[in-house]
DNA sequence: GGCTCTATTGACATTTTTGTTGGTAACTCT
DNA sequence: AGAGTTACCAACAAAAATGTCAATAGAGCC
């Protein structure tokens, strides 16, 4: 009984590069930065971790890597946001989008470990993002754009805040998860109408 | 010539401890999670890895030292926050100090830490600040425990988030740092009087 | 001074993590 | 089918990080 060789799979480079970057997201998100070893983001990805050196030519290429495709993702679900319905609706659904923005797939981890690491400088994306929304949607409602940035600033800061730690503050003060979300959107809510309005 | 032996220096254990603390403090909040390594916490603290482990058993015993010396200057500063004022300055009060708790010495950097390790179960000492803060501050002003909490929650999540990535947000879109921060204070401010009073 | 206690350390040992190399196998194109 | 390209991997090598141990040296006490 001879020992099969085990089946390789070949991927084109992008799909390889997907699949490991998907793998290291995973692990982040689960296990924290310490977690981002090499040898596991390949095992996670199912192959070598020299196949992960291949494509991304060390773990510092895996973390950039990983960094901007998480950053794209979170730009362009937070963009998602624009749609044109009456503005009523239209002030719930803003906080609604970035609130799952920075709350799903671990957006707000994900800020937070960039943070952490330093590794601020790299946002050109996210700047472009908010000059469109402060251009856009807050421009067509009459808001000037001082004001608009701080409501941005604040609004932000708070999604940012509640993805991340949201869940596990409601619970530790004995309230179902979702409290603190809840709590902040219709917050969120009010001070921004009445701040518009202003 | 001979190669002077380097004289020691001898601190009492609680000393040493906390001497190595605060080394390993600063490393995490400037260079991140990744890194907490153990020769470079010896280096800062002036003293030998086996030093280190001598008075920590571990990297992980470091940590969660580390973790807990942190919450507990977090829960304190937070709770400082009880000047009995008049009820203006004191709603002022409670978002500056909150914030500062946050902000200063890299509080919200030790949350999202924590939080991205998933060493949040060792927070009961957050849960009993809120829970003081609920039926301290609040009672008296007879705002009801359920929509206290939940003011809690968002202002603490707002703090967070603001401690976090305020500062660069704001650089982000080209204003001064303290944008957030002042911006987010007026929002919370309003925000806090109109629930109150409601 | 001599004694005890233990914080401290250098040198060694082990484990973990990262990086390298040469060859193999999957796929495409002709 | 044959040849060329390159994604892939096992084995090896190097480096980094953590942990052990026996010996040393401060400091208090007699």
């Amino acid at each position: 009984m001879s020992i099969e060789p085990a089946r390789r799979v070949r991927r084109s480079p992008e799909a390889a590069r997907e699949n490991i970057l998907q793998s290291a997201e995973r692990l982040l998100l689960e296990r924290g930065p310490q977690g981002l070893k090499l040898v596991e983001v390949a095992q996670g990805a199912g192959v070598s971790h020299a196949t992960v050196l291949h494509h991304f030519g060390s773990i510092d290429g895996v973390q950039t890597a990983l960094a901007e495709a998480m950053i794209r993702q979170l730009v362009a679900r937070v963009l998602a946001a624009e749609r044109p319905d009456d503005p009523e609706a239209q002030l719930e659904g803003v906080g609604q989008v970035l609130f799952d923005a920075f709350e799903s797939a671990g957006g707000a981890r994900l800020a937070a470990w960039l943070e952490l690491t330093g590794e601020t400088r790299r946002l050109t994306l996210v700047r472009e993002a908010v000059a469109e929304v402060i251009s856009g949607p807050m421009a067509q409602k009459g808001v000037d754009p001082e004001r608009a940035t701080n409501l941005i600033l604040v609004a932000v800061s708070l999604a940012m805040g509640v993805g991340l730690i949201g869940r596990s503050l409601a619970e530790l003060v004995g309230r179902p998860p979702e409290t603190t979300r809840e709590a902040a959107l219709a917050f969120l809510k009010t001070g921004l109408a009445a701040a518009i309005k202003a």
